[in-house]
DNA sequence: CAGATAAGTCAACATGGCTGACATAAAATC
DNA sequence: GATTTTATGTCAGCCATGTTGACTTATCTG
């Protein structure tokens, strides 16, 4: 039990390592990267689609959105139905970044896909989901 | 690919959050949790081991494990060999802190183990010790 | 039109990372 | 035995990112 504690304390530890050091470079945290990833997986969500699954304020978000806005990693436009909302979405530069960022951690976890076999992706994948439901 | 990785973000997400409203009531932080944790699960380590596990440095550790001394939580004796260390160990109170704040996380471990079975379980564990050793 | 909602903003504060410099005691080495 | 290295602690200050609270603007909805 506690090792399945331990494991997914050490797991995030080594999986933001990587991207972090990404990130210094461009003058962003982790809290850029989270954004750029949802925004990436899920273009012309709204800002208040992403504080649901950031689950921080608004106050929060607002602050890394804003530096990516304004340095040219995503893109704002009203949303057409209700032009309250401002869809976001990745520029060509924030797709470069997402996909710089994303990928030692694709190869991670690709790695450990491999060698652990199908069958263990489909645990790992049903004993997280459960997690999260729990 | 990259469900895999969000999946790792949403429990590690849903995992904190438990465990933080109770450490309010403390008046501490994730990080003493961190360190309770780890004392917990290896009595008499040393402070330098602790840095290596958490992957911190020594002035930001020694904040949260002085308060933790301070109030009664963790006790610090001498190496026997080595009188420059250091050796953490759980006072009562600090097991007792230890208990109430992993409670929670073992409800939820344990909860996603028995609905995903003890394959699962394997294979969880053989994803994450690849994603750690990776 | 009135009220609710989506988003943005300002200000202030807390936590927990970081660097750099320095102190002390004990161990290890020459 | 003197010197150097190591384990730990400490002070000061910086930065990123979370928080609360108050308020604005534009837009939608009843």
């Amino acid at each position: 039990m506690r090792q399945g504690i331990e494991l997914l304390f050490f797991a995030y530890r080594d999986f933001t390592a990587e991207p972090d050091a990404i990130l210094e470079q461009y003058g962003f945290g982790r809290a850029h990267h989270r954004v750029v990833h949802f925004v990436g997986r899920h273009p012309h969500m709204t800002v208040g689609d992403l504080l649901a699954i950031l689950r921080i304020t608004k106050q929060s978000l607002n602050r890394v959105l804003g530096q990516l806005v304004r340095r040219g990693f995503i893109i704002q436009h009203r949303g057409a139905q209700d032009r309250r909302q401002r869809l976001l979405e990745l520029t060509e530069r924030g797709r470069e970044l997402e996909r710089q960022l994303s990928e030692p951690q694709r190869i991670r976890v690709a790695g450990a896909y491999r060698k652990a076999g199908p069958q263990a992706v489909e645990g790992f994948r049903k004993v997280l989901l459960g997690i999260i439901a729990g």
